[in-house]
DNA sequence: TAACACCATCAGGTTCTCAT
DNA sequence: ATGAGAACCTGATGGTGTTA
């Protein structure tokens, strides 16, 4: 019978280069390490490391080990989460991206809230990676993103995605009345605010500018979208935002919709740590998500 | 090249848990 | 209460890398 602690304490010295990093990380003395992973290969019958001068190299087994390790501790905390929310409030940690606009995540996350058994939602918004990297520690319950985790990585995650929406332009009344006389070729010399370049959205828009042979005049880059709107609603620019967004663009901001760009198309993706959406209320985000983006777009 | 620091491991003892 | 075994400790040793 394989020992989880042996494994788990192989798995620390594996990871972080020695014995002695490892102890320091487990608040135990390096004996105790190095003699707990002896009888772990000992009781394996194979060597998980090479012992090259006073290092300690991964063998082939070792590799093998450190990778499924990996996944049984992860299985683990995903079973210690569960077992710990079951007997707890129901809580639903949510890591949202910057590029997501915050009235979309909102009406994206509102069926969680509608759920028979009461929720408490929290929500966090930091750079993708360090999102990602919580949700591979079961410290969120799912993300919220407009790019989903690459396959490359290295993170343990599995993309769902929620559903599609055309990107549209948006400006001040006046700016969009000069944008629309010739759309495109009148967006020539107009002033453009554009997400920052973190944001699908950006590469988009210029990919799109360039096909149309047109030069954006950048005036502004704003990680933040709400901040975007608020500059285009000064008549500072032409800005662009999800199609399903632009009822409630046009209301709050008093801007107007220039044109919808249906050859842009921006998905927006829910990530989860496990295969299967085991919480509730991950589970009612992504069954609720498609009715709730096209009743958006269809208020426009 | 010698001195030193660092690292892995061995030996032997203690503490803790669990079954009887 | 007691004994077995697991887990951990301290002290010591020897090998290796670094630096003056």
């Amino acid at each position: 019978m394989l020992n989880y602690k042996q494994l788990y304490y192989f798995w620390h010295v594996a990871r972080s280069g020695g014995v002695t990093r490892a102890a320091q990380q487990l608040h135990l003395t390096p004996q105790t390490i190095s003699g707990q992973v002896a009888e772990l290969e000992q009781s394996l019958g194979v060597a998980l490391f090479n012992r090259v001068g006073r290092r300690l190299v991964l063998t082939a087994a070792g590799r093998q080990a450190l990778e499924q390790a990996g996944a049984i501790f992860s299985l683990g905390a995903e079973l210690e989460h569960s077992l710990r929310h079951a007997s707890q409030e129901l809580t639903m940690q949510v890591g949202i991206t910057a590029s997501v606009p915050r009235t979309l995540a909102f009406e994206l996350l509102a069926p969680a809230m509608a759920l028979a058994t009461p929720l408490r939602l929290i929500c966090h918004e930091e750079r993708p990676d360090q999102l990602f990297s919580e949700l591979a520690r079961h410290k969120l319950d799912m993300v919220l993103t407009d790019r989903p985790l690459p396959p490359d990585s290295g993170i343990r995650g599995y993309n769902h995605e929620l559903g599609r929406s055309p990107l549209a332009l948006f400006a001040s009344p006046a700016l969009a009345a000069q944008a629309r006389k010739g759309f495109p070729a009148a967006l020539e010399g107009l002033p453009v605010l554009i997400p920052g370049e973190k944001s699908v959205t950006h590469d988009r828009l210029l990919a799109w500018y360039h096909q149309q042979g047109i030069h954006p005049h950048l005036v502004g880059q704003f990680d933040d979208s709400a901040l975007m709107k608020s500059f285009g609603k000064a008549g500072m620019g032409i800005f662009p935002a999800p199609l399903a967004m632009g009822e409630e663009i046009t209301r709050v901001y008093g801007v107007e919709r220039i044109a919808t760009l249906p050859e842009v198309t921006l998905s927006y993706y829910l990530v989860s740590a496990g295969r299967h959406l085991s919480h509730p209320g991950v589970k009612a985000v992504m069954e609720g998500a498609s009715q709730r983006l096209a009743a958006l777009e269809n208020k426009k």
